[in-house]
DNA sequence: TTACTATATGAGTATATACTCATATATTTA
DNA sequence: TAAATATATGAGTATATACTCATATAGTAA
């Protein structure tokens, strides 16, 4: 592997990190309705807004959000909303994980002879 | 925040977690063109084994990956080649990261009234 | 000025992760 | 059968991360 390939996924890295958590896409699926104060953001997701700032100055640094000053607030945006696409591939996944799921679900009560038991949504 | 979209958010950042690195992010990028056995890879990425071995189980158990024993062997497929797609978007933002560097660059070098040194790609 | 508010950040702690080495398991081949 | 090989995994260690609380900073309003 090149040396320069590995500098771009070490880069990449950097980024798909930043969003890689449960309350960091939280706040991108809140972003993506417009931008927002740190204040609602922690409202919104129920957690410490100290907490907040950490997860939202992580994303400001690679570039992900973008922000500017009002007042005393700090109003972040979703400077690259391309990352939501991305969620839908990994949406995509988890439907695919969740039919596999259901199948090996079936697999398994077929063999106990038993009924598959329908699922309510 | 509603409980299910917690929970969603909490599965798509696995997802997300599991592909967070230089190394599996080296992995897909090297799967795009095909499947591969541990071993194959290992060697691309220049890498000991049993670290590649533990990077793919992680990206199998979430669905990204795929693999099939054969002999020996045990090889790995790019289960969600959309995965890729959101490679496309983060580079997309490292171009525009890169972009407001160079744009910070150049004003520094105004400020300070010297020439802007071209930059050789 | 003082009091109040929003945000950011240092310090400490708990937890998670990546890596290496040694070893177990499964498969092939002599 | 034994030897060799590919892969997976347990254990130990080093590092990174998330979180909380306390505090600093900056802006607003009395």
């Amino acid at each position: 592997m090149v040396d320069k390939k590995k500098f771009l996924f070490e880069k990449q890295a950097e980024i798909v990190k930043a969003v890689a958590h449960p309350l960091r896409i939280a706040i991108l699926d809140f972003l993506k309705d417009g931008e927002r104060c740190v204040c609602d953001i922690a409202e919104h997701i129920n957690s410490e807004r100290s907490n907040v700032s950490r997860h939202l100055s992580v994303m400001l640094n690679v570039g992900v959000l973008g922000c500017r000053k009002e007042g005393l607030r700090v109003i972040y945006t979703l400077k690259t909303p391309c990352i939501l696409d991305f969620f839908s591939c990994v949406t995509r996944v988890l439907k695919q994980q969740a039919k596999e799921n259901e199948r090996l679900l079936k697999t398994l009560y077929t063999l106990q002879g038993s009924k598959f038991p329908r699922v309510r949504l």
